[in-house]
DNA sequence: TGAAACAGACCGAACGTTCGGTCACACCAA
DNA sequence: TTGGTGTGACCGAACGTTCGGTCTGTTTCA
């Protein structure tokens, strides 16, 4: 048998444990728990351990980030509805009835060295593209600039509330609020 | 010897670690080194170990948000001046290179179980004052909640951001543009 | 002298990690 | 068709370390 279950379905079912408890809380009990496999099992995939499963739910987390927000951004559209698209795929990429940021939970503690530069560069991405729409709806290059990063902010802190609140209205909130900023 | 450090002092040496830490992240080991004493004598001052270590800091964070955010949207001044009182308050509440908010930290893993409640009222309580201020401003009571809803996101978001670059900058930066807000 | 403050040595449990080995299946010569 | 061998997926049990927490004191000062 080939593989019952591939390293990015594998990663899938790693990632709300990370999401949720950060790096350190992430236990191989837990891991293991949520991947369906024993701790020797999830050593055969990822020989280096939890760093390498760390490794693996961020690559994801990011090729999610590209396809779902960013993309959306540089298509042909109108630049409101490249927002309204790239918020579309935000709602999507923070799902479940209490969202949590991966980004924001695997900077806590020993994760900030580990990943600290990967997660920048995804965020960099992010509100860089984020700029250009802004910039090609007519703002100023300075103010398309402000903007992106005060979505950025929204976006992020949002996440927290929902997180402090126990619930996903502070996120779809957010999204509403932000839908008619342009 | 009576007491080399009062509780408030020593919970002020703790404080830094759980914010960069998060409660699974912030050993024992780490807690003592930063404050200066033995495991033991930590269990002397805090019997209940970790839990109470954390709930001192957060009791201690809490009357700082009560007193230099929560306190100034509370006076006689005008909204403008307490509004921008209160920024000023933000910006010293978290202080440091790379400030980074406790309630955001404490909340990943194990913490939100154990302390969720105690900081869901925090937040509350600081979303209540913001929008009495832009209520006093002027603002219709919804947009007033709203606007709050926004100052929240946008400053908790950008605390994010903080560990992100690793730098001060996001936050200073939101506080600017927020003072400009009323 | 009595009590508070403190620490070294220690505990069982859980941590991340590794080891030895089982199992199911693909492959191939006889 | 069959039996032997190889291989990747998988796991139980254990490794050494560190965890949160406790015990038995010694020091310090009113």
């Amino acid at each position: 048998m080939k593989a019952q279950l591939s390293k990015a379905g594998l990663a899938d079912r790693l990632t709300p444990v990370f999401e949720a408890y950060g790096y350190e809380g992430a236990s191989l009990s837990l891991l293991a728990k949520a991947a369906g496999l024993s701790k020797a099992s999830l050593y055969h995939h990822f020989p280096n351990g939890k760093r390498d499963m760390a490794a693996a739910v961020l690559a994801r987390a990011g090729a999610r980030l590209q396809t779902l927000v960013i993309a959306p951004l540089h298509s042909t559209a109108s630049p409101v509805e490249r927002l309204g698209q790239s918020l579309d795929g935000v709602a999507r990429l923070y799902e479940g009835d209490i969202p949590g940021s991966l980004m924001n939970s695997l900077l806590v503690g020993e994760g900030r060295g580990l990943f600290g530069a990967i997660v920048a560069g995804g965020v960099a991405a992010w509100e860089q593209a984020l700029a250009g729409v802004y910039e090609a709806a007519g703002k100023p290059a300075a103010a398309a600039r402000d903007t992106a990063r005060q979505t950025l902010e929204r976006i992020e802190g949002a996440l927290v509330l929902c997180r402090v609140e126990g619930s996903r209205a502070p996120l779809e909130g957010a999204l509403t609020s932000l839908r008619g900023g342009l």
